[in-house]
DNA sequence: TAGGCCATCTGGTCCT
DNA sequence: AGGACCAGATGGCCTA
C-alpha cells in the first residue's frame, strides 16, 4: 500500500526563489572579509588557541588605533570623569575581551549554521545559502518531513 | 548606484 | 563583577 507522499522538491522546500543567485562559498568569504582559515581550520585545533588568535588580532587593531581612543571610550571618559586611569584601563580591557567573546560566539553560531546548510536539501558545495535562506529552508524541510511522517502513520 | 549579505563593535539586559 | 545573549549601528564587498 503506497501512500501519497508529498513530493520532496526544491521548490516546495525553498521559501524563496530558486533562481536567486547565490555566490560561491569562497567568493562569499572574500565578500564578508572572513578569513578562510577561520572556517576551514582543523577541528582538532583547540578553541583556546583560536581565542588567543582572535585576542591577538584585536590587540593589533587596538595598537593601530592607539593615536586616539575609540569614540566609546572617549565618551565614557568624559561622562564619568571620576574614572581613574587604572579603572579606565580596566574598562577598556573588558570591552576588548567582550568583543572577542562576542566574535567567538558569532563564529559558533555561524558554524552551527554551516552544519545546518549541510543537512538541508539544496546544499551545494559551490553555492552557499544565505543565513535567512538556510533558516527558511530548514523550517520548510522539517515541516515536510513531519507531513510525510503523519501521512505514513495514517496508512498503518 | 541601490540593495543584499555579512562581520564586527557596542551598550543594554539578564543571569550566576 | 563578569559572562552570555541580543539588537542596533556601521562599514565593506558584491551583484543587478
Amino acid at each position: 500500500m503506497q501512500a501519497s507522499v508529498p513530493t520532496l522538491t526544491q521548490s516546495s522546500l525553498c521559501g524563496f526563489s530558486v533562481g536567486t543567485p547565490v555566490l560561491p562559498t569562497v567568493q562569499r568569504h572574500a565578500v564578508s572579509g572572513i578569513r578562510l582559515t577561520e572556517i576551514d581550520r582543523a577541528p582538532e585545533e583547540s578553541l583556546d588557541t583560536r581565542r588567543e588568535d582572535e585576542l591577538r588580532d584585536v590587540e593589533v587593531k587596538e595598537e593601530e588605533s592607539e593615536a586616539g581612543d575609540p569614540a566609546w571610550l572617549r565618551r565614557r571618559a568624559s561622562q564619568k570623569k571620576k574614572l581613574s586611569h587604572s579603572r579606565l584601563d580596566r574598562v577598556r580591557l573588558r570591552r576588548i575581551e567582550a568583543n572577542a567573546r562576542e566574535r567567538h560566539r558569532m563564529h559558533g553560531l555561524n558554524n552551527a549554521l554551516d552544519s545546518l546548510r549541510k543537512v538541508v536539501p539544496c546544499y551545494s558545495k559551490t553555492q552557499k545559502l544565505s543565513k535567512i535562506e538556510t533558516l527558511r529552508l530548514a523550517k520548510n524541510y522539517i515541516w515536510l518531513l513531519s507531513e510525510i511522517l503523519s501521512t505514513d502513520q495514517k496508512d498503518i
